[in-house]
DNA sequence: TCAATAGTTCGATAATAACGAACAATTGTA
DNA sequence: TACAATTGTTCGTTATTATCGAACTATTGA
């Protein structure tokens, strides 16, 4: 009964990871992700605050869509983790060899 | 005395190169001129014809604006080929990873 | 000089992104 | 039970980007 539509390991695509990470602030937010090494909220992960809320919604919605993160809800939260496992055995190294090279941009 | 706007090698970034392999279509291009070796015409390169040669234009444009190929002029073609070496500089093993799973899409 | 070829550029329309405002869901508090 | 505060989504509008066909440029070959 998740609130999320989320693909399955499966049905996840390259180009919908690479199309995901290829926008600079839905980057930000994937480092964000990963550097907490657990889950955050959205404005929580946002890499600032001016952004509006509803356009943090649609990169939050399309990272999930693409399959690179999971968002669950907790109280008033969405909390949101990268699917690093999921990832890792569809595209071995994938996202070691990104983000190795995300962090000066 | 290029006629094509090309990014110098430092100024190459990640999410320049994640956002153009990031559309299937251009994907499906970089795909051909890896396998080809060499250079190749833009609609020799194309991976289909249907597609309008201005999109198609439009396409090279942004492949060749964030450093991923670069085209040269040689009679009426337009010859296209990846920066590999360029890219491998900058992001060691990123090209590597990517097309390793860019096959099947 | 003229036709053929390869791409680019332009103008119009279609699709997508950004924003603020209104909304829904949850929590905490009286 | 209200009711305010908080988090994020949805909606409607506007701005940006993508796509297409038509017109254009540059080069080659007849």
């Amino acid at each position: 009964m998740s609130q999320f539509l989320h693909p399955s390991k499966e049905d996840i695509t390259l180009h919908g990871i690479l199309n995901a990470l290829g926008d600079p602030l839905r980057m930000r937010i994937a480092q964000n992700l990963l550097l907490k090494q657990g889950d955050m909220s959205c404005s929580e992960a946002a890499p600032c605050h001016t952004i509006a809320k509803s356009t943090l919604s649609h990169h939050f919605r399309i990272l999930r869509e693409s399959g690179l993160i999971r968002t669950t809800k907790q109280g008033v939260e969405h909390r949101n983790a990268l699917r690093i496992e999921d990832i890792e055995e569809k595209f071995p190294g994938l996202l070691d060899t990104v983000f190795k090279y995300a962090g000066a941009e």
